[in-house]
DNA sequence: AATTCATTTTTTGCATACAAAATACATTGT
DNA sequence: ACAATGTATTTTGTATGCAAAAAATGAATT
């Protein structure tokens, strides 16, 4: 009788509209396709190096995302975030966050807590030294491990999803130093009570902490636009 | 000069593919097609009279919405919930409807109000006649309401979509009648707790609400897989 | 009888081809 | 010049065809 052979590598070679599909979500979140940027399929077929069945089925699940929106007989649109759309995604977004924290605090192990904490100084310094490229990706990594501290894989697929139209906001730049200080601030605040395991406080400093994110966004949307009104 | 012309049906006929995503889910949702089973393209496509590109394209959609799994070269399945799918993803619903309630209370019309109290009666109703499936009906077109009352699109959108996986257990039967006079009485709190505009209560009432019924499924689940183990 | 291997059949994945809709363009008339 | 209409072009939507992978079938061997 011979062993039973266990594939070692189930999920081998993705499928071509898979890794289109993947390689569209970066170029949206990272803003390379812009916010209502039509979604040319010949076009897109010939930069990808892919005819357009594999192509518009990406597009599908993109759309289902809600990444982009589908235009009947019209094609595919990137997705524009109206004023009010942003504050509806934050406010869910804060919901999913709150969850997540709260979780965390109840199943977050030494490990991870660790990791957290040394992933926090590791955003001082970069705060320190107003290095904000290092700030948001430490900022965004330490809000994906608390997500992952929080162990329900619906929850972080949800919050990754929605999260996915926010990044295509892609509010990088001219932080408000008070308002920067400020958010550090919440975040010594979430590592204390995931320190002391304390579910309620984790909510309640995830909430504002993105009610503050909200405020700051919106109010660059503001600006941005005021700014497009007059030019 | 011409009068402006309004288009008054800017979406007159969905496409091919969106009608299909439409038969699918609903074939998914009241399990049609059983929980694990595979989706057959040739079939599908001669059952809906479709050619299998705009069936695949409806595939890739109902996957992104977590419907189905592609199994990379061996097609679709239907998604079927483990033990713990199941328990994480009542979490993130009860989540979503807390925060829909606490957004509710905030933000619910009086002739919004008025319309769930109706409604309410109405399941009263169905319950004092144990007409179960009216009983479900009410019920969901309640939650359905509260989620409108909210008046955030982006939750209920992620609300319909964590919820449609669940609907594809179809647990509409043989539910205990103490457990069901509780829920009955916690959807007595909800109406309250709305009528005084109380936020906390609601999210609080809904917590506990959605923690019960996921106690019940998941005692069936286990009851069900208790038989199907002994048979 | 069970297992392994080769062969056939089916099914999925992708590319191409064709039809219909939308857009762009040009022509005509005022 | 401008609007309106008709035509050409482009683009999307759907169907079909073909190749590769997976599943099914069956014969040969232990």
């Amino acid at each position: 009788m011979s062993a039973h052979i266990i594939p070692l590598t189930p999920i081998s070679r993705p499928t071509l509209h898979e890794q289109v599909a993947q390689q569209l979500r970066e170029m949206l979140v990272e803003g390379r396709i812009a916010p209502g940027a039509k979604l040319n399929e010949r076009e897109l077929s010939e930069v990808l190096k892919v005819s357009r069945t594999p192509l518009r089925e990406a597009i599908k699940m993109l759309a289902a995302e809600g990444l982009v929106e589908l235009l009947p007989n019209r094609g595919a649109i990137a997705v524009e975030l109206s004023e009010s759309d942003v504050h509806h995604t934050f406010e869910v977004m804060a919901g999913l966050e709150a969850q997540s924290g709260e979780l965390a605090a109840q199943r977050i192990t030494e490990a991870e807590l660790a990791e957290i904490k040394a992933m926090h100084y590791e955003m001082l310094a970069a705060f320190t030294r107003r290095d904000l490229p290092g700030y948001y990706r430490l900022n965004s990594a330490i809000h994906e491990a608390i997500n992952a501290a929080a162990k329900n894989p619906v929850l972080s697929a949800t919050y990754r999803q929605v999260n996915a139209r926010l990044q295509a906001l892609r509010f990088r730049s001219n932080q408000d130093g008070e308002k920067w200080s400020a958010a550090v601030k919440e975040h010594e605040a979430m590592v204390q009570a995931l320190d002391q395991r304390d579910p309620a406080a984790m909510r309640a400093v995830l909430l504002s902490h993105l009610n503050h994110k909200r405020d700051v966004v919106m109010a660059q949307l503001h600006s941005r636009s005021q700014a497009g009104a007059q030019a």
